[in-house]
Order: C-alpha cells, then structure tokens, then sequence
DNA sequence: TTATATTCTGTATGAATATACAATACTATA
DNA sequence: TATAGTATTGTATATTCATACAGAATATAA
C-alpha cells in the first residue's frame, strides 16, 4: 500500500508552499489533490512528519517542516550545481572520485564544501573530475546516504 | 501592573531551559515559581511570546522560542561588531552612510553583509565610514526598522 | 479627584488536535 | 492458499489550546 507514502509527500508540499492554519484547511487542500481522509489520519501524518507550528511573528500560527526539511534558498542553488554537474561518483578506500560534465569539477567540489557533508574531510577539483577524501571512519555508504538525503534525485 | 511582564520574562526562561510538553506542565513550573494563573492566561502569554510547538524528532512535541529569540551564537557576534562599530548612520536618497569608529568600518560592512538585511544591496567600506546602497523600493525607514529587529539597542 | 479608557484576568466554552479501540488491508511465511 | 503479524484507517472521544465575555485593576485625562 503506497496510499500513504504518496500522501505524506503530497502534504510536505502543501504545507511547504502554503500558510496552512490548521488541520481542517489541511484535508481541504488534501482533498483536491485527491486524498480524502479524516482529521484523525492528518493528525498522524502530521506527528509522521514531524510538522510543527510556529508564530507567524504577528497574529497567528501556522504549520511548518522541521528544519532539516526546510533547504534555504542558497542551499538549493548549490544542490542545482551538484544535480547539474555530477555524472558519477566511485570509491577506491576512503577516496572517491567524482566524474562531473567538462567545466563543473569546481562549482560542484565547492557545493560539497558549502554543503559541508560530514563524511568529507576535503576535496580537489580539476576541470571534470573531483578528489574526495572521506574522514576516518566513514565509508562510501555512509556519503551516498548523506547525499540521498541532501540531494534528492542522485544516486551513486 | 508589572506582574504580566515579569512572568512573562520567567515563562521564557522556563521554556528556554525545559522541555515542556503541554501548558499544564508549564503551568506546574510556572506555579513553582511563584507565578499561579490559570490557563487561559497562560495561551495568552505564550501567543505573546510567539511560543511554537515542534517536533523532538522522535516521538513528541514541545514549546520553544520563536527564532529571532534563538539568534545563533555567530550571528550574535556579528551583531556585536554592528554595536562596537557603529557611531551614526544618515541617508540620502537611496544611499546611506554609516559612520564607525576608525577602523571598524570593515567589520561592520562584513557584519552587515552576513546578517544580510533584505533592505541593502551592497556595501562599500572605507577605514571609518560605509556607503550603503539600498535595493529598489526599499527606504530609510525600512532598513532603520530592519535594524531595530535584528540589532536590538541600536536606532538610527 | 472623577471620569474614561486600557490592560489584565478568570470562567466558561468553543475550536483544534491527539488517541484508544476496532475494523480492514496489506505483507511475509509456511 | 492459509495463517500470523504489521500497518493503516475511521469513529468516537479525550486532551489540549484559544477566546468571548464580564469584572477587576491600572493607567490617563480633565
């Protein structure tokens, strides 16, 4: 049953594109886009989601993603650089070896540093290819699940 | 009546240093410390204080300052270098001129930056005086305003 | 001081959110 | 397939939080 996984997403969107007051403005906007459930569901999606609701610095409250969920705007134009530039990554001890498309080693090798991924100890770019030095103790799984989940849509 | 401001104060110490799940546990502490109100007052006071509700990240939620209450700690000491520094600020037209203490102009343009107020659209620092460039649209006011937010104790 | 306005609070209640329980749907395994 | 276990959901209800209203306290103006 993906019923649920697909909602989940849907209302992470909707929560982070619209004010959204309250569970009942909630279903409705659930509703048109095509999940009809019942408060009680929402409510457990919610905690699922780990949503919290917060001032809106003037009269009211609002629904919000946590932090890790919130990418600021900056972060996001790096992690375009990193989605636009690698073709391949391959690991050799605790190297790795980042193919990008000719003229992105840079603007990539500086997205990870800004990215500031906790398995990277350094990396060194040339013209489509970056060095990256894993830290002691961790391992190629270990940076592909980071990246995962800093970077939707990559894979190793 | 000072009553108000004063628990105020402590509910926010209260929130800062406990985990407090619900209003009655708040309540309780708020009693102990001398304070005893009935809830009512109480969801008053935190929608005063713009108290949200987030996530543990694991199986429950809890009360915790707005942000701007949570300045982080390098941010603070940027906020600081705009205090040290500067001596006056005067406008004219869509630019601006901060006057420093000799020396500082540096510091509090690298501060302005970093805290990077909507209001400003770049900075040009000199040894004791700064030209401050303001985007289109915005006025005097509003940076003036943007100051008094983000660098309490500073006014124009 | 007296009159008037404003702030603060509790009571009572309404609105919003969470959950116990039971039913159903799915998954894994033999 | 049959069985057992797990996950998902709705209903009904409990819990938590917000607020309308009225009264008391305090401030403000004349």
């Amino acid at each position: 049953m993906k019923e649920r996984h697909n909602r989940l997403s849907v209302v992470k969107e909707l929560i982070k594109n619209n004010r959204i007051d309250n569970q009942d403005m909630l279903l409705e906007l659930l509703s048109e886009a095509g999940y009809t459930v019942t408060q009680a569901t929402l409510s457990r999606d919610l905690k699922m989601l780990k949503v919290g609701k917060i001032s809106d610095g003037w009269s009211g409250y609002y629904y919000a993603l946590p932090e890790n969920d919130l990418i600021s705007e900056s972060e996001k134009s790096y992690i375009q650089d990193v989605r636009r530039g690698v073709l391949s990554i391959e690991f050799s001890q605790n190297f790795g070896v980042i193919k990008t498309r000719s003229g992105h080693a840079n603007s990539v090798a500086l997205a990870l540093d800004v990215l500031a991924l906790p398995e990277i100890l350094g990396t060194l770019a040339g013209d489509d290819t970056i060095f990256v030095i894993l830290r002691e103790g961790m391992s190629k799984e270990d940076l592909l699940e980071s990246f995962k989940l800093r970077i939707p849509e990559i894979e190793g």
